[in-house]
DNA sequence: GTTAGTGCAAATCGTTTGCACGGTT
DNA sequence: AACCGTGCAAACGATTTGCACTAAC
Protein backbone atom coordinates (compact mmCIF):
# COMPACT_ATOMS: atom_id res chain seq x y z
CA UNK A 1 0.00 0.00 0.00
CA UNK A 2 2.83 2.38 0.87
CA UNK A 3 4.38 4.34 -1.91
CA UNK A 4 7.77 2.70 -2.19
CA UNK A 5 8.41 4.12 -5.62
CA UNK A 6 9.34 7.55 -4.34
CA UNK A 7 12.98 7.79 -3.27
CA UNK A 8 13.93 9.46 -0.04
CA UNK A 9 15.89 12.07 -1.95
CA UNK A 10 12.76 13.01 -3.84
CA UNK A 11 10.65 13.13 -0.67
CA UNK A 12 13.24 15.24 1.09
CA UNK A 13 13.48 17.69 -1.80
CA UNK A 14 9.71 18.02 -1.84
CA UNK A 15 9.72 18.72 1.86
CA UNK A 16 12.48 21.30 1.57
CA UNK A 17 10.64 23.04 -1.25
CA UNK A 18 7.46 23.05 0.81
CA UNK A 19 9.28 24.60 3.75
CA UNK A 20 10.92 27.21 1.55
CA UNK A 21 7.68 28.23 -0.11
CA UNK A 22 6.08 28.73 3.29
CA UNK A 23 8.91 30.69 4.83
CA UNK A 24 9.61 27.79 7.15
CA UNK A 25 13.04 26.65 8.11
CA UNK A 26 14.82 23.44 7.31
CA UNK A 27 16.10 21.92 10.54
CA UNK A 28 17.89 18.74 11.51
CA UNK A 29 14.94 17.73 13.70
CA UNK A 30 12.46 18.06 10.87
CA UNK A 31 14.68 16.08 8.57
CA UNK A 32 15.19 13.28 11.06
CA UNK A 33 11.47 12.94 11.76
CA UNK A 34 10.76 12.62 8.06
CA UNK A 35 13.66 10.20 7.60
CA UNK A 36 12.62 7.93 10.46
CA UNK A 37 9.04 7.67 9.30
CA UNK A 38 10.17 7.10 5.71
CA UNK A 39 12.69 4.39 6.58
CA UNK A 40 10.71 2.43 9.16
CA UNK A 41 7.50 1.86 7.29
CA UNK A 42 4.70 1.13 9.68
CA UNK A 43 2.38 2.87 12.10
CA UNK A 44 4.03 4.91 14.83
CA UNK A 45 2.90 7.08 17.69
CA UNK A 46 4.65 10.41 18.17
CA UNK A 47 6.37 8.85 21.16
CA UNK A 48 7.57 5.90 19.04
CA UNK A 49 9.14 8.35 16.63
CA UNK A 50 10.68 10.35 19.45
CA UNK A 51 12.23 7.21 20.93
CA UNK A 52 13.48 5.92 17.58
CA UNK A 53 15.29 9.17 16.93
CA UNK A 54 16.70 9.35 20.45
CA UNK A 55 18.01 5.82 19.99
CA UNK A 56 19.45 6.31 16.50
CA UNK A 57 20.86 9.78 17.12
CA UNK A 58 21.68 10.06 20.83
CA UNK A 59 23.53 13.33 20.36
CA UNK A 60 20.70 15.24 18.71
CA UNK A 61 18.66 17.50 20.96
CA UNK A 62 14.99 16.74 20.48
CA UNK A 63 11.81 17.40 22.42
CA UNK A 64 8.55 15.53 22.06
CA UNK A 65 6.81 18.82 21.26
CA UNK A 66 8.86 19.16 18.10
CA UNK A 67 7.77 15.69 17.02
CA UNK A 68 4.12 16.69 17.42
CA UNK A 69 4.67 19.98 15.64
CA UNK A 70 6.49 18.36 12.72
CA UNK A 71 3.98 15.54 12.34
CA UNK A 72 1.24 18.14 12.09
CA UNK A 73 3.22 19.86 9.38
CA UNK A 74 3.83 16.64 7.48
CA UNK A 75 0.20 15.64 7.74
CA UNK A 76 -1.02 18.97 6.43
CA UNK A 77 1.34 18.53 3.53
CA UNK A 78 -0.05 15.02 2.92
CA UNK A 79 3.41 13.53 3.31
CA UNK A 80 2.27 11.39 6.22
CA UNK A 81 -1.19 10.31 7.31
CA UNK A 82 -2.61 9.33 10.65
CA UNK A 83 -5.06 6.90 12.15
CA UNK A 84 -6.73 7.78 15.42
CA UNK A 85 -7.22 5.52 18.44
CA UNK A 86 -9.45 7.70 20.57
CA UNK A 87 -7.94 8.59 23.92
CA UNK A 88 -5.01 6.31 23.09
CA UNK A 89 -3.73 8.79 20.57
CA UNK A 90 -2.79 8.64 16.92
CA UNK A 91 -0.46 6.57 14.81
CA UNK A 92 1.31 8.00 11.81
CA UNK A 93 2.53 6.36 8.64
CA UNK A 94 4.46 7.54 5.66
CA UNK A 95 2.49 8.09 2.52
CA UNK A 96 -0.30 9.98 1.00
CA UNK A 97 -3.79 9.36 2.17
CA UNK A 98 -4.62 7.18 -0.83
CA UNK A 99 -7.86 6.08 0.77
CA UNK A 100 -6.74 2.80 2.16
CA UNK A 101 -8.40 1.47 5.28
CA UNK A 102 -7.31 -0.51 8.31
CA UNK A 103 -7.85 -3.81 10.07
CA UNK A 104 -6.95 -3.30 13.73
CA UNK A 105 -6.23 -6.28 15.99
CA UNK A 106 -7.67 -5.78 19.46
CA UNK A 107 -5.24 -8.28 20.95
CA UNK A 108 -1.82 -7.33 19.59
CA UNK A 109 -2.60 -3.84 18.38
CA UNK A 110 -1.27 -4.70 14.93
CA UNK A 111 -2.57 -2.93 11.86
CA UNK A 112 -3.15 -4.36 8.39
CA UNK A 113 -4.08 -2.19 5.47
CA UNK A 114 -6.45 -2.79 2.62
CA UNK A 115 -7.98 -0.98 -0.28
CA UNK A 116 -11.40 -1.90 -1.59
CA UNK A 117 -12.84 -0.36 -4.70
CA UNK A 118 -16.42 -1.43 -3.90
CA UNK A 119 -16.35 0.37 -0.59
CA UNK A 120 -14.76 3.50 -2.03
CA UNK A 121 -17.44 3.71 -4.70
CA UNK A 122 -20.23 3.06 -2.25
CA UNK A 123 -19.00 5.78 0.08
CA UNK A 124 -19.18 8.28 -2.75
CA UNK A 125 -22.71 7.17 -3.55
CA UNK A 126 -23.79 7.54 0.07
CA UNK A 127 -22.27 11.00 0.35
CA UNK A 128 -24.05 12.04 -2.84
CA UNK A 129 -27.36 10.64 -1.65
CA UNK A 130 -27.08 12.81 1.48
CA UNK A 131 -25.94 15.86 -0.48
CA UNK A 132 -22.76 15.70 1.55
CA UNK A 133 -19.45 17.04 0.27
CA UNK A 134 -17.07 14.29 1.34
CA UNK A 135 -13.50 15.32 2.09
CA UNK A 136 -12.29 12.29 3.97
CA UNK A 137 -13.43 8.96 5.23
CA UNK A 138 -12.33 6.57 7.90
CA UNK A 139 -12.97 2.90 8.09
CA UNK A 140 -11.63 0.58 10.71
CA UNK A 141 -12.46 -3.08 11.02
CA UNK A 142 -11.64 -4.26 14.51
CA UNK A 143 -11.28 -7.80 15.70
CA UNK A 144 -8.70 -10.53 16.15
CA UNK A 145 -6.03 -11.01 13.51
CA UNK A 146 -5.15 -14.46 12.20
CA UNK A 147 -1.92 -14.64 14.19
CA UNK A 148 -3.73 -13.93 17.47
CA UNK A 149 -6.59 -16.34 16.93
CA UNK A 150 -4.54 -19.33 18.00
CA UNK A 151 -3.75 -17.88 21.41
CA UNK B 1 -32.19 4.70 12.73
CA UNK B 2 -32.84 4.83 16.46
CA UNK B 3 -35.05 2.21 17.95
CA UNK B 4 -38.20 4.18 18.74
CA UNK B 5 -40.28 1.07 19.08
CA UNK B 6 -39.00 0.28 22.55
CA UNK B 7 -40.83 2.23 25.24
CA UNK B 8 -38.92 3.89 28.03
CA UNK B 9 -40.66 1.64 30.54
CA UNK B 10 -39.33 -1.39 28.74
CA UNK B 11 -35.82 0.07 28.51
CA UNK B 12 -35.86 1.00 32.17
CA UNK B 13 -37.03 -2.45 33.22
CA UNK B 14 -34.28 -4.02 31.14
CA UNK B 15 -31.74 -1.79 32.80
CA UNK B 16 -33.03 -2.58 36.27
CA UNK B 17 -32.94 -6.29 35.56
CA UNK B 18 -29.40 -5.95 34.26
CA UNK B 19 -28.32 -4.15 37.40
CA UNK B 20 -30.01 -6.69 39.63
CA UNK B 21 -28.45 -9.65 37.87
CA UNK B 22 -25.01 -8.09 38.29
CA UNK B 23 -25.40 -7.17 41.94
CA UNK B 24 -25.37 -3.52 40.99
CA UNK B 25 -27.58 -0.92 42.54
CA UNK B 26 -30.38 1.07 41.06
CA UNK B 27 -29.77 4.75 41.72
CA UNK B 28 -31.46 7.99 40.76
CA UNK B 29 -28.34 9.10 38.90
CA UNK B 30 -28.24 5.98 36.77
CA UNK B 31 -31.90 6.33 35.95
CA UNK B 32 -31.61 9.98 34.98
CA UNK B 33 -28.66 9.37 32.69
CA UNK B 34 -30.59 6.65 30.89
CA UNK B 35 -33.71 8.81 30.74
CA UNK B 36 -31.93 11.85 29.33
CA UNK B 37 -30.21 9.89 26.60
CA UNK B 38 -33.44 8.07 25.77
CA UNK B 39 -35.58 11.21 25.60
CA UNK B 40 -33.19 13.53 23.76
CA UNK B 41 -32.26 11.37 20.81
CA UNK B 42 -29.02 12.53 19.32
CA UNK B 43 -25.30 12.36 19.91
CA UNK B 44 -24.08 13.69 23.23
CA UNK B 45 -20.77 14.05 24.99
CA UNK B 46 -20.62 13.02 28.65
CA UNK B 47 -20.48 16.72 29.46
CA UNK B 48 -23.62 17.39 27.38
CA UNK B 49 -25.44 14.77 29.40
CA UNK B 50 -24.10 16.14 32.66
CA UNK B 51 -25.30 19.64 31.74
CA UNK B 52 -28.70 18.46 30.54
CA UNK B 53 -29.32 16.70 33.82
CA UNK B 54 -28.06 19.61 35.89
CA UNK B 55 -30.43 21.86 33.95
CA UNK B 56 -33.47 19.60 34.12
CA UNK B 57 -32.94 18.46 37.70
CA UNK B 58 -31.09 21.22 39.55
CA UNK B 59 -31.64 19.61 42.92
CA UNK B 60 -30.06 16.26 42.10
CA UNK B 61 -26.47 15.77 43.20
CA UNK B 62 -24.42 14.56 40.26
CA UNK B 63 -20.74 14.44 39.40
CA UNK B 64 -19.27 14.13 35.96
CA UNK B 65 -17.48 10.95 37.06
CA UNK B 66 -20.81 9.24 37.57
CA UNK B 67 -21.84 10.15 34.04
CA UNK B 68 -18.68 8.53 32.68
CA UNK B 69 -19.12 5.47 34.87
CA UNK B 70 -22.76 5.02 33.90
CA UNK B 71 -22.15 5.54 30.20
CA UNK B 72 -19.52 2.81 30.36
CA UNK B 73 -22.06 0.55 32.00
CA UNK B 74 -24.75 1.34 29.44
CA UNK B 75 -22.35 0.82 26.57
CA UNK B 76 -21.21 -2.55 27.89
CA UNK B 77 -24.85 -3.52 28.10
CA UNK B 78 -25.38 -2.34 24.50
CA UNK B 79 -28.07 0.07 25.64
CA UNK B 80 -26.14 3.02 24.26
CA UNK B 81 -23.35 3.19 21.71
CA UNK B 82 -20.57 5.67 21.14
CA UNK B 83 -18.69 7.32 18.34
CA UNK B 84 -15.16 8.53 18.96
CA UNK B 85 -13.65 11.85 17.90
CA UNK B 86 -10.03 11.28 18.80
CA UNK B 87 -8.66 13.65 21.39
CA UNK B 88 -11.97 15.50 21.27
CA UNK B 89 -13.70 12.70 23.10
CA UNK B 90 -16.71 10.50 22.43
CA UNK B 91 -20.36 11.08 21.71
CA UNK B 92 -23.04 8.70 22.92
CA UNK B 93 -26.43 7.87 21.48
CA UNK B 94 -29.29 5.71 22.61
CA UNK B 95 -29.68 2.43 20.84
CA UNK B 96 -28.04 -0.82 20.08
CA UNK B 97 -25.03 -0.87 17.87
CA UNK B 98 -27.00 -2.04 14.85
CA UNK B 99 -24.04 -1.37 12.58
CA UNK B 100 -25.09 1.96 11.28
CA UNK B 101 -22.42 4.43 10.26
CA UNK B 102 -21.99 8.18 10.41
CA UNK B 103 -21.63 11.25 8.22
CA UNK B 104 -19.82 13.88 10.26
CA UNK B 105 -19.92 17.54 9.25
CA UNK B 106 -16.58 19.26 9.77
CA UNK B 107 -18.20 22.67 9.91
CA UNK B 108 -21.14 22.33 12.29
CA UNK B 109 -20.16 19.07 13.97
CA UNK B 110 -23.54 17.57 13.11
CA UNK B 111 -23.94 13.85 12.66
CA UNK B 112 -26.18 12.01 10.22
CA UNK B 113 -26.59 8.29 10.31
CA UNK B 114 -26.89 5.75 7.56
CA UNK B 115 -26.99 2.04 7.06
CA UNK B 116 -25.72 0.42 3.89
CA UNK B 117 -26.10 -3.24 3.18
CA UNK B 118 -23.45 -3.27 0.45
CA UNK B 119 -20.82 -1.91 2.81
CA UNK B 120 -21.78 -4.26 5.62
CA UNK B 121 -21.43 -7.26 3.31
CA UNK B 122 -18.18 -6.03 1.85
CA UNK B 123 -16.67 -5.56 5.30
CA UNK B 124 -17.42 -9.16 6.11
CA UNK B 125 -15.80 -10.27 2.88
CA UNK B 126 -12.69 -8.22 3.59
CA UNK B 127 -12.37 -9.59 7.11
CA UNK B 128 -12.71 -13.12 5.79
CA UNK B 129 -10.14 -12.54 3.07
CA UNK B 130 -7.65 -11.47 5.76
CA UNK B 131 -8.59 -14.34 8.06
CA UNK B 132 -9.65 -11.69 10.56
CA UNK B 133 -12.31 -12.32 13.20
CA UNK B 134 -14.29 -9.07 13.02
CA UNK B 135 -15.97 -7.94 16.21
CA UNK B 136 -16.73 -4.34 15.33
CA UNK B 137 -16.30 -1.84 12.60
CA UNK B 138 -16.25 1.90 12.35
CA UNK B 139 -16.93 4.01 9.35
CA UNK B 140 -17.07 7.76 9.27
CA UNK B 141 -17.53 9.90 6.20
CA UNK B 142 -16.35 13.41 6.91
CA UNK B 143 -17.07 16.52 4.94
CA UNK B 144 -19.53 19.36 4.69
CA UNK B 145 -23.24 18.68 5.19
CA UNK B 146 -25.82 20.10 2.84
CA UNK B 147 -26.92 22.77 5.31
CA UNK B 148 -23.37 24.08 5.69
CA UNK B 149 -22.52 24.11 1.99
CA UNK B 150 -24.32 27.42 1.42
CA UNK B 151 -22.22 29.31 3.96
C1' DG C 1 20.16 40.62 12.27
C1' DT C 2 15.70 39.08 11.66
C1' DT C 3 12.60 35.53 12.03
C1' DA C 4 11.23 31.01 12.88
C1' DG C 5 12.26 26.68 15.57
C1' DT C 6 13.55 24.53 19.63
C1' DG C 7 13.41 22.24 24.37
C1' DC C 8 11.47 22.61 28.51
C1' DA C 9 7.94 22.82 31.76
C1' DA C 10 3.48 24.23 32.63
C1' DA C 11 -1.13 24.10 30.87
C1' DT C 12 -4.99 21.83 28.66
C1' DC C 13 -8.69 18.60 27.93
C1' DG C 14 -11.20 14.45 28.19
C1' DT C 15 -11.27 10.79 31.18
C1' DT C 16 -10.18 7.79 35.31
C1' DT C 17 -9.26 6.84 40.07
C1' DG C 18 -8.69 6.96 45.38
C1' DC C 19 -11.22 7.89 49.07
C1' DA C 20 -14.44 9.04 52.71
C1' DC C 21 -19.27 9.51 52.89
C1' DG C 22 -24.13 8.31 51.65
C1' DG C 23 -27.74 5.39 49.62
C1' DT C 24 -29.57 0.74 48.18
C1' DT C 25 -30.41 -3.72 49.21
C1' DA D 1 -25.36 -4.17 58.55
C1' DA D 2 -23.00 -5.07 54.24
C1' DC D 3 -21.75 -3.40 50.11
C1' DC D 4 -22.00 -0.61 46.23
C1' DG D 5 -22.32 4.10 44.27
C1' DT D 6 -21.44 8.72 44.79
C1' DG D 7 -19.10 13.40 44.58
C1' DC D 8 -15.01 15.50 44.98
C1' DA D 9 -10.46 16.46 43.90
C1' DA D 10 -6.33 14.66 42.50
C1' DA D 11 -4.18 11.79 38.94
C1' DC D 12 -3.80 10.55 34.23
C1' DG D 13 -2.02 10.43 29.36
C1' DA D 14 -1.90 12.48 24.98
C1' DT D 15 -1.28 16.80 23.13
C1' DT D 16 -0.53 21.96 23.09
C1' DT D 17 1.37 26.18 24.46
C1' DG D 18 4.22 30.18 26.59
C1' DC D 19 8.63 31.39 26.86
C1' DA D 20 13.54 32.36 26.72
C1' DC D 21 17.08 30.59 24.01
C1' DT D 22 19.17 28.90 19.53
C1' DA D 23 19.62 28.15 14.78
C1' DA D 24 18.37 29.02 9.85
C1' DC D 25 18.08 32.34 6.69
Amino acid sequence: MSNNRVSYQEVLENFKALLRSNNLKYTKQRELILEIIYENRGHFTPEDIYNLIKMSYPDIRLGIATVYRTLGLLEDAHIVSSISFGAQGKKYEFGLDDHHDHLVCLKCGGIEEFFDETIEKQQERIAQAHNFKMTKHIMKIMGICSACQGK
